[in-house]
RNA sequence: GGUGGGGUUCCCGAGUGGCCAAAGGGGGCAGACUGUAAAUCUGCUGACUUCGUCUUCGGUGGUUCGAAUCCACCCCCCACCA
């Protein structure tokens, strides 16, 4: 890759945590195109912001010309990884991680071009399910020293709360991947998240004991906001991929939320703007911040989600919070910019409940239960201390009412705003 | 298999017959202050048609007017031993 030096693009970026031969790595990404690879075990059937950082390493090397292998791990999903966990996963069934390992596959095709051979897309159920036990113990499992397994860090910290064998093999199965790729498509690089760093290396020796062969291995930061709690859980749960989990709107809002502190490390990683204009972002005073979130959060929700569903977040969160920089002063190479600030067309990308007119009882809608079944409280307990504590809002009004009923006069023409608190709108349609 | 220690509400963790929907902390939600930030302070935090009723303290039975608390059996986890 001509002039592009893609180590040092990632370290720039933050991507780089550890690296297991740094001096070997930087040349190898200079000279040759290279196929990398990182996994993802299909435990649920949607990624979630999570899992976004191999996911943007992968698209920047893809970018300068390296053929990411993405690999779902369909078998090693049955295992579980007790890399970083406190405790064991519960079990899942095959035809559920099968399930999910094809949801994962239409993800992530939305991060990393799929077609023309730029990728490579692998199960590992493709040659783990019919590999038979005593052969793999022979020829695997003789090159493992259980001794150096249980010094690793991932496995101390399990061996206080317990560790059963089938976790415990779970290095094996993703060193043997690394070796199958290596041998099936010359496969150097393998990315991980700090926790997976144990796994990795275990690969690189097996391939190294196996074939002779040098491969490398590279681990990204573990994410945590700045209040070092874990990245990308919300008020929720987690942000989902799946609209149907997590809305577009949550999703930019997510971004949007993001803390001061994290602005810049997070234009890094999650958007693809350049390293100087990310610095100037990220160092504006008060207001220009602000946009610098609101650039992020359209940038994130537009890889995730598409650029006309980021804009409708975009407008439809502006239209409710104000436009940070409605002149347009900050510059900045996003598309963001050429999103027209509309009067109100914003309010309809708002997230919308609709309900039916021929449903509409005549003597009005019951706050609590519109409030829970727009999506705004889990249950209706839950909606009554909402509206105790002062947190309900209906068309920007407070409401502390527990028995108001919503009438057709709170309408305008056939909507209304929806408020939980601050930041959790519902546009509430009647039609 | 033996010995000992455990399984409590989202998590950690108190509670050893009624005052227990269950202390305290964490997390979460909301309010005030702000910039849709952070920090701070305040309130809330099982469900329901909030009068009150119902479900919850590993499981199943039992004792009792009454059990998370006592008894029996069972399941699971941890430590040491084998």
């Amino acid at each position: 890759m001509p002039g592009i030096n893609s180590f040092q693009d990632l370290r720039n970026r933050g991507f780089v945590y550890q690296a297991t031969d740094e001096a070997a790595t930087i040349p190898l990404l200079r000279k040759e195109k290279v196929h990398f690879y990182a996994g993802f075990d299909p435990t649920a059937d949607s990624l979630h912001a999570g899992h976004l950082l191999p996911v943007m390493a992968m698209r920047r090397l893809q970018q300068a010309g390296h053929v990411p292998i993405v690999l779902v791990g369909g078998a090693t999903a049955l295992v579980g990884d007790p890399s970083g966990k406190q405790e064991a996963r519960p079990i899942l069934t095959k035809d559920e991680v099968a399930a999910n390992a094809e949801a994962l596959k239409k993800q992530l095709g939305r991060f990393i071009a799929m077609e023309d051979g730029k990728a490579v897309f692998v199960n590992n159920a493709d040659w783990f399910m019919d590999l038979l036990y005593i052969d793999f113990l022979r020829e695997i499992g003789s090159r493992f020293s259980v001794n150096r397994m249980l010094a690793a860090e991932s496995v101390k910290l399990r061996l206080e709360t317990g560790l059963s064998f089938l976790e415990f093999n779970y290095m094996l199965l993703q060193a043997y991947d690394f070796h199958v790729l290596n041998k099936k498509y010359n496969c150097k690089l393998q990315l991980g998240g700090q926790d997976q760093w144990g796994n990795i290396v275990a690969g690189v020796e097996l391939v190294r004991r196996i074939s002779q062969n040098e491969v490398f291995g590279i681990t990204f930061p573990l994410l945590t906001d700045s209040a070092g709690k874990k990245f990308g859980k919300t008020a929720g749960g987690a942000v989902w991929l799946d609209t149907a989990r997590t809305s577009v709107f949550d999703y930019y809002q997510f971004w949007r939320n993001c803390e001061d502190a994290d602005i810049a490390k997070l234009l890094f990683f999650f958007t693809s703007l350049p390293e100087d204009e990310i610095k100037m972002l990220s160092s504006l005073e008060t207001p220009g911040l602000n946009r610098a979130k609101e650039i992020l959060a359209y940038e994130a929700t537009a890889l995730a989600h598409g650029e006309a569903e980021a804009a409708k977040a975009y407008l439809g969160a502006c239209s409710k919070f104000g436009y940070s920089d409605p002149e347009g002063k900050i510059k900045t190479s996003s598309a963001v910019v050429k999103i027209r600030p509309d009067a109100d067309a914003g309010l309809s990308d708002l997230p919308t409940f609709k309900i039916p007119l021929s449903d509409f009882p005549a003597e009005g809608i019951w706050i609590i239960k519109l409030l829970t079944d727009a999506g705004l409280s889990s249950s209706n307990g839950e909606a009554r201390r909402l509206v105790q504590g002062g947190g309900a809002y209906i068309n920007d009004q407070r409401l502390s009412d527990l028995n108001y009923k919503i009438a057709k006069s709170d309408f305008n023409k056939n909507s209304m705003i929806l408020k939980a608190g601050k930041k959790n709108v519902r546009r509430i349609v009647l039609e």
